[in-house]
DNA sequence: AAATTCTTGCAAGTAATTTGCAAGAGCAAG
DNA sequence: CTTGCTCTTGCAAATTACTTGCAAGAATTT
């Protein structure tokens, strides 16, 4: 029951819930509840998610108690150190999380306002400036984190 | 006894405590010990601070007794609010601050490995980018936070 | 110098994690 | 299908990083 590619039509985001059980299982761990839920979760997300957003939408998704939140916490953990997942900071008290996509991130669109957050869909302008980091800095591993903040149409 | 572009050689950095200090005045906020030994540590500062280097930094410069951790706060909440200093967040769990360049912002290079935080001496590569979440996305107001991670030569 | 108003230190309060630990749940064996 | 070994989870307590209330103290004005 391990289908990688196989079902209908849209876009696939690169990452099926299958792939990254798959993973988890490579490293020894245990499919549980809990992270089905979560992972699931993750992957209708449209936008990155709080731990309690997490936590309420994992529990939604699963038609199950919702679980406890240091467990949320500690799942996060654990597939943020897996690469499979990435915490981004919107300038809000809480950090939010998104699954990682390994062929093409995406940047973010924040409303100051409202608070509404779009995943941009645009060829991210930054990647020059990474190579000369890496060729004239010295610096090895070289990724970046950026956020756009801005008042949306329906908020002015 | 307030010069605004009185001095020797060296780049200055656009702003002077002199600059601020009447900026502060014309707020009617007052000359304090406090304000004046966090400016000058601001001033001379090479690289973002938390709150508590902050602290550290202005009791040294002006040779007294630190401040109150509260007291740092708020006087940043203040110069924050006046546009003098920004807040960044460099993925630690402490936010920094620094002063606002205002007519050149920089980005951050950050070593995953020993901290260090270069401020990027480059042109900043996402303006155009900017534009178009204006004039396409509809945003009113955009601004961005842009910063680099990677490892740096001496920690590789 | 006195009055006025803004600031500060100190202590208490919050919000968001982060951790310890014993009970519970996967999963490989038998 | 039951057992045993380990990994996980829930619950409560601990931490970290702010954030706020308030009365004493300091900067300006009068
Ligand atoms: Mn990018
Ligand atoms: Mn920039
Ligand atoms: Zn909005
Ligand atoms: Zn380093």
């Amino acid at each position: 029951m391990s289908r990688t590619h196989a079902h209908g039509a849209s876009t696939l985001p690169t990452l099926s819930a299958d792939t990254i059980l798959d993973l988890l299982r490579g490293q020894g761990m245990r499919i549980t509840r809990g992270r089905v839920a979560i992972i699931s979760a993750l992957l209708a997300a449209k936008a990155p998610l709080s731990l309690e957003e997490i936590r309420v939408a994992a529990g939604k998704r699963a038609r199950q108690e919702p679980l406890d939140f240091a467990t949320v916490y500690r799942v996060m953990e654990t597939l943020e150190e897996l690469k499979i997942v990435q915490k981004i900071h919107l300038g809000r008290a809480r950090s939010h999380y998104e699954l990682v996509d390994p062929h093409a991130h995406h940047d973010h669109l924040v409303c100051t306002d409202c608070g509404k957050v779009e995943m941009l869909d645009e060829p991210c302008p930054v990647e020059p400036l990474e190579r000369k980091l890496r060729r004239h800095y010295g610096y090895a591993e070289v990724k970046h984190s950026l956020e756009f903040f801005g008042r949306c149409p329906d908020c002015q």
